[in-house]
DNA sequence: TGTACATCAGTGAACGCGCGTTCACTGATGTAC
DNA sequence: TGTACATCAGTGAACGCGCGTTCACTGATGTAC
């Protein structure tokens, strides 16, 4: 109630009440438009309608910024991981396709984020690195499934690593428009398809 | 001779004599230390030990620099391309897996390059779209006469852009850091050489 | 229920900075005769 | 062999720009009594 009345009187009312998510949007669509070295915490406050020097009460600088884009990324990547196997026989070749597909698809839409979560940060925080963490640990668990190995023996870091490897490859290629001569835009799933299949050992 | 007095006397020459590929090698270097978007023109200049507006005698704006960096980049990974297959069986998997190592080298000797070479450039000059072409056809071309057949029928794609995107990813991952935790320095080689293997058909 | 007060979350102006690019210019070079 | 001249490849100063961040400030909010 009083939350709805500060965002009806929102123009008018001194505290936001709400700038901390308004920027973390605001910059997410920024990076969107103009890439993770495009964006510009200027921007972002005045796409929120505040002083440039508002964000600053909320984060520590630019790249504090960037970094909460990049974690909301990785738990959004990894909500949808799960949504997109909930369905599927866990551990099954379908299901670790799923997963890669899923990757891909997060990439073609949200490229400027996907860059981001995967850039080389210097210093980023560990709620960052975790949040990265848990997204290949889904893969590590559907892959252990699949071979009957522990997450964490190597024989299944053999095989999950070459298979986010090809994923990786596949999203960088289709965001950076490598992939608009050579193929056709149906035929990029079978083929995540099939390589999925020969990299989980024919 | 003539060229060698003019290095000699670079100091006090008013004429560089070679100032274009010299802003060339700076670029090169300052896209290594700051990355693509955090080179400079004017630092470009500086290095050259030229003024700011020097370079805008060779080339259009700052983009037409980073292109020339980019095209040489690719001609040099197509070099050692075909230096590191020359005495491997065509079409053997020794040699694809040569190429997908030479490739993984190269983003890890010059990842800002490499960066730079398979960023998404819009309005990229043809010199550089036909120089990555050559060494995707490289690629084609073993692919081609691993599984015998033609440079550009559909099966060829099929499995060389699956081993493009694999080594892409392997690369990307490597320069973004993301493989430290996960795997020791040496097992990298192996993981493309059983991929590539995997990936041209069990 | 009312009030004093600490704290929170904004403002707006200013700082220093370095950039990309343009401009009119000038010294060096090469060439035609 | 010498000279006039066009052209090439630099200079240096200036432009407009927008940024990240800091600062002293102030209005709004919540809480203890």
């Amino acid at each position: 109630m009083t939350k709805g009345q500060a965002e009806v009187h929102k123009k008018s009312a001194y505290h936001h009440g709400d700038l901390r998510a308004q920027l973390v949007a605001a910059t997410r669509q920024l990076v969107e438009e103009k890439g993770p070295s495009g964006f510009t915490v200027a921007e972002a406050a005045r796409q929120a309608a505040v002083s440039t020097a508002a964000p600053y009460r909320h984060f520590k600088d630019r790249t504090a910024l960037l970094h909460a884009v990049a974690e909301d990324g990785m738990h959004r990547l990894a909500a949808s991981f799960d949504a997109r196997i909930a369905s599927l026989p866990p551990g099954s070749a379908e299901a670790i396709t799923e997963l890669g597909c899923a990757y891909v698809d997060f990439a073609a839409a949200e490229p400027g984020v996907f860059r981001l979560m995967f850039a080389a940060h210097e210093e980023k925080p560990d709620s960052l690195t975790e949040a990265g963490m848990s997204c290949y640990g889904r893969l590590l668990r559907q892959t252990a499934l699949h071979l009957g190995t522990a997450d964490d023996a190597e024989e299944t870091t053999a095989v999950a690593l070459p298979l986010w490897m090809f994923v990786h490859g596949a999203s960088f290629l289709l965001i950076d428009g490598k992939l608009s001569d050579t193929l056709a835009s149906g035929r990029l799933r079978g083929l995540i398809d099939q390589s999925t299949r020969r990299l989980l050992g024919g």
